[in-house]
This record gives C-alpha cells, structure tokens and sequence, in this order.
DNA sequence: ACATTTACTTGACTAAGTCAAATATCAGGA
DNA sequence: TCCTGATATTTGACTTAGTCAAGTAAATGT
C-alpha cells in the first residue's frame, strides 16, 4: 500500500466558498442571538468580552486585549479607566518595560463577572440541551474541527501519537483507504473490500505475541496505520500503509514502517516481506529508505485497473 | 442487528459548554477580522448584510430583514431609507397589505453591491487557500454541520433517500456497527470485524441480479443500512440492519425491511431469512411487524458476551 | 546619544444602534 | 359596520460604542 503526494493546490471552488461564507453569515446571526441575553447585565459585550479574558488569563496587558479581542487601542484604554474607576480591576506596572501594566480582577470585579459568566453558561447550556447526546457531541467536535483548521496558531504540540487498535479503527482505515485509493488511482469499490478483508481477518485470528497494528492519531484523529501479521514463523508481512493526505510531510509514513521493522525484529522474524503497487511511488521510497529489496514484479488486474504488484522483502 | 432506543438526555456537561463558548468566542474573533476587510467600502458592516440580504432573496419586506438579521426596526427604517435615496433600492407597497412593501435591489444597488460581494468572495478564499483541499472539504462539512444542528428551521425537506453502495460505504458502516454496539451492549472488537468481514464478501461476491445493499442518507450523512444476500435459489439472507440513533423514529428501519422484503419477493426467493440476537428489541419488533416468524434460538458466546442468537424467517 | 518604535492616554468626533411615541393598516369579533 | 388590539413602518431624541489623530513616556536599535 502506500502514500501519496502532497495534494494538489487548486482555487477552492465557489461551492466550499459559498458554504463558508454562509456559515459566517449563519454564525453572525447566531452570536447576535446569544449576545443579546448578555445585554441585560450593567455591561456592554465588548466589555463583557474583556472581562471574560481577564477572568480566564493572567497577566494580562492592555496591549493583549486590544490585539486578542480586535479592539482599538483607545478604545481599550477607556474601558480599563472605567474599570479601574469601579475597582474591577488593578493593574501593576511591569517591572520589565514601565510603560505597560499588568492587568488583574480584583475580587469586586470577579464578583461582577460571576452573574455574565453564568449567564453565557446557562445560555448555552440550554441551547445544548435542545439537542440529543450524541448530536451535542457531533456538534462540538465540528466546531472544535472548524476552530482547529482556521486558527492558525501554529502546530500541535504533539505533532502525532501512536497507539493500538480500538473499536472503529477498522470501519475508519477502510473507509479512508477505500476513498483515497478511488480517487486518487480510480480504483473501484473491490479495492476498500479488500482492506475490508484484511481487517477482519486480521481481529479474527489476531495473536498478539506475533502480530499488531498501530494508529497515528492526530488531535484526535486517525491519520495513519499499519499492520504486521505473521505469514510462518520465520515470515511476517506489513500490510495496508497509509498516511492521511492532511498529515503527510510529518514523518508518519517512516515511523509507522520502523515500528514494523522493530517489532518483526523483537520478534525473531528474519524476513519482513510487503506486497505494493508500483503506482504508489511515495510509499515505494520509505521501502527503499528503509532497507526493502524489490523481490518480483507481476502484472495483475484489480481494483478495476492494469496494475503491476511488487513484493519487497527486508531480511531482519 | 437492531435499532435501540432514544439517546437518555442528560444535561449537558461541562466540559461540552466550554468548549461551545470557546468556540463562540472563538468565532466572534473570526468574523471581526473577515468584516474588517468590508469596512472599506462606504457601507456599514450592517449595510452590506442588508444588501446581501437584498441580492440573495426576493420580496423581502423590512420586517423580514429586522427578524433575519437580528436589527431594530427604527434602524432598519432608515437604512431603507438611506439606500432609496441613493436609488439602490425600490419598493412596491404589497397588494396583500398596504403597511408593507416588497424590497428589491435596483440595478444601481446591485452595481454597488457586487464589488462587497467581490470582497467578500476574495476573503472567504484566500481564507480556504491556506488550507490544503482535503482540509478545506472537512471544514466545510464540519460548519455544515454546526449549522445544520444548531438550525432548528424545520425538518430537511427530504427526511432521508436510499441510494446503492458506494466506495467509502462499507468502511464507515462497519465502523459505526462497530461503535453502536460497542457502546450500547458492551461488544468488542470481534463484531466490527465480522461487519467488516460480511461487507467484504458482499462485495467480492455482490450478484446485482440476486443481490442488493441499500444506504439510508439524510442531509448527506449515512443514517442507516442494510443488505440481502443470496444463501440459494430459494433462500435470500437479510443482513446488517441498521438506523443511526440520531435517524431513529423516521421509519428508516422499517423501510430498509420493507425494501429488501420486496426485492426478495420480486427476484422469486420463496423465503426471508435473517440472524439477529434477542437484546435486539427495536429491530425484533420491526422483523415481526414485517411477517417474520421466530425459527429457532440457541445461545452463544461471541464478541465478549453471552447472547441468544435467532433465527427468523419470512415466507414471501 | 539620537532616531524610531511601542504602549498607552486623551480630546474630539461620528457612526451605529436604541427607545418610545406616532401613524397607518390589518384581522377578528360584537 | 365599527371597535379593539395587533402589526408594519416611520420619526424624533437619545446613548453607546467605537474611531482617529495627536501627544507623552518609555523602550529599542544604531
């Protein structure tokens, strides 16, 4: 199996435009209807916003807010003379640059705070509770899905982690594999059967002491895996390599391929054999890197195409 | 396989709401910085959503754009007010009632609609093109669905359709089988392999004369399934039933039945047959609805539990 | 040391939005 | 038919929220 290229750069179509800008439209309206519950309180939103920031993050600057919250820095500075002529807040000057303060709630103002805060709780939570369980889930792992794409605040920490299989995997690998290869190579349905197949039969004689798989998650998500079985004892086969599109360029496709290599080692196997097409370039260069020799080549027709299979094998 | 009953509904937790108001803050950020690129133009952020409103729906009146957009009513007045004078708009006094009148876009106003538009359009783009394709699909679908569930406009026109099997399917059947009955009745991963399995061979072996796989799809997600195999001349299995618990209470469940009941009968099979297990009560009630008579039952330990598996069949 | 930049403040201003009262019309019932 | 209460829109009077530019003081780079 294997990996492909990064995927190509072309104008997003005005269709995934469109949706998006209909979703800010959608968002905007939807952020109205909930500010508007906040509006009661002695508070304008803008200043419910601030407070909120000082509540949740300490140390705060005026700078900060103004950059964090969109604000003009005039604007900002009105705001905490109005705060501080309350005694929400107290500031500090720093000791490092005497021209900013550090911003902190004094307890007055975190009793201010307090009643705007549960109210945007209990907003929400009963906009939550209109919906089913399962709905409230999909609806926030969509939104954390949109607020992880947009906000560009650099990588990860964890770029990616490796674990064992877990119910879902296999319908999940499938799936991808299944898509990826259809529309990539064009390879019909009997080739995410195929994976289908592998993965059944893979669970269901499944020994552990000879074989296992690994999943590459992502904030969550699968982005890539490989399995080893065990063909005799001196014989173990890597099978079905992937790596997400999304999470190529991170190294996946090696480590995935060295956890197979290591764990045929501690096994005792001495030889490592893979069967692959010569289409799938990407996957036949982590092979090589790693030490494959291409055994035999042999044309077949599957998945609906003319395709030449190869099989690799590494001596342990 | 069955169907289960309503999600229990509990309150929402906390971690749930915190992570939509995260996200509401999040966004709020979003748009400002999106609006602040149309802040150019000589019309207010509130102008151009009117005037989006205006180019994108006929007959609206100004109480239809005061409720829609979330504006005071006085305000939307002089809004109308303004861009009649500036011969963006026209108003033709409803014959329905004299109070209202029917809003519309004159050419001039579309003129100076479009380079917003435009704007817009751009943004929303170089916004998409930082984002490789796949990443652009998923956050799409993902404010698709943010919008869809927090939209409670009504039921979709269309409660749900049935399509044949395609590539991608069976991965994700086998891996919501897999989490449902995981989930709900503590299986393990034997199960999910034993979907993947049959939808594997279901493939390799598919017959379209004999044969046939139904996918149940509602606002784009798959919400259902089920499929008929051929065991004899006479003799044709109904495999995999299975309606998502967020589809439930549509009827998708008995029409599943209900279509394989008549393509059975239509292809000339003399008898219905299926395997199910007795904890499975919202799929018995519906085999028995549809004529199914209980066969046989017989106890056995499989996917980490102790079941009772049946045999039901249907004389057609 | 000097020029430039950054953080914040302040005065002067305007756009954006609100609120309440007024007017015209409609819908339904006595 | 007229009356009552509601709805759609308009208008005047007002407030709030936010902008812009100029200024001060401290920091940074050269």
């Amino acid at each position: 199996m294997t990996i492909h290229h990064q995927p190509d750069k072309a104008a997003p179509s005005k269709d995934l435009i469109d949706a998006v800008r209909a979703f800010n439209r959608f968002y905007t309206r939807q952020i109205g209807l909930l500010d508007e519950g906040l509006l009661k309180s002695a508070f304008s939103l803008t200043e419910a916003r601030v407070l909120y920031e000082l509540a949740h993050r300490d140390g705060l600057t005026a700078t900060d807010l103004g950059r964090d919250l969109g604000l003009d820095a005039g604007y900002v500075s009105r705001l905490l003379k109005k705060f501080e002529r309350l005694h929400l807040i107290s500031r500090v000057t720093l000791v490092s640059d005497a021209r900013q303060s550090s911003i902190a709630l004094t307890p007055a103002g975190r009793n201010a705070f307090a009643p705007l805060n549960k109210d945007s709780h209990d907003q929400v939570a009963a906009l939550l509770d209109r919906l089913p369980a399962s709905e409230q889930d999909r609806l926030v792992n969509s939104m954390r899905t949109v607020q992880r794409l947009l906000d560009d605040s650099g990588e990860p920490k964890i770029p990616y982690l490796l674990r064992p299989l877990q119910v879902g995997d296999i319908g999940w690998i499938t799936r991808r594999q299944g898509m990826l290869y259809a529309q990539d190579y064009g390879w019909d349905e009997t080739y995410e059967a195929l994976v289908a197949e592998i993965l059944a039969n893979f669970v269901k004689s499944f020994d552990p002491k000879w074989e296992r798989g690994w999943i590459a998650e992502r904030e969550g998500e699968v982005v890539g895996s490989v399995f080893v079985v065990r063909k005799s004892d001196q014989v173990a086969k890597l099978r079905l390599l992937y790596v997400e599109p999304s999470a190529r360029g991170l190294g996946i496709g090696k480590r995935l391929v060295d956890e197979c290599i290591g764990f045929a080692h501690a096994r005792g196997y001495k030889t490592l054999t893979l069967w692959t097409n010569d289409i799938l370039t990407a996957a036949r260069h982590i092979y090589q890197a790693a030490g494959f020799k291409l055994i035999e080549e042999e044309p077949h027709h599957s998945f609906g195409k003319d395709l030449v299979g190869q099989n690799w094998d590494l001596e342990l």
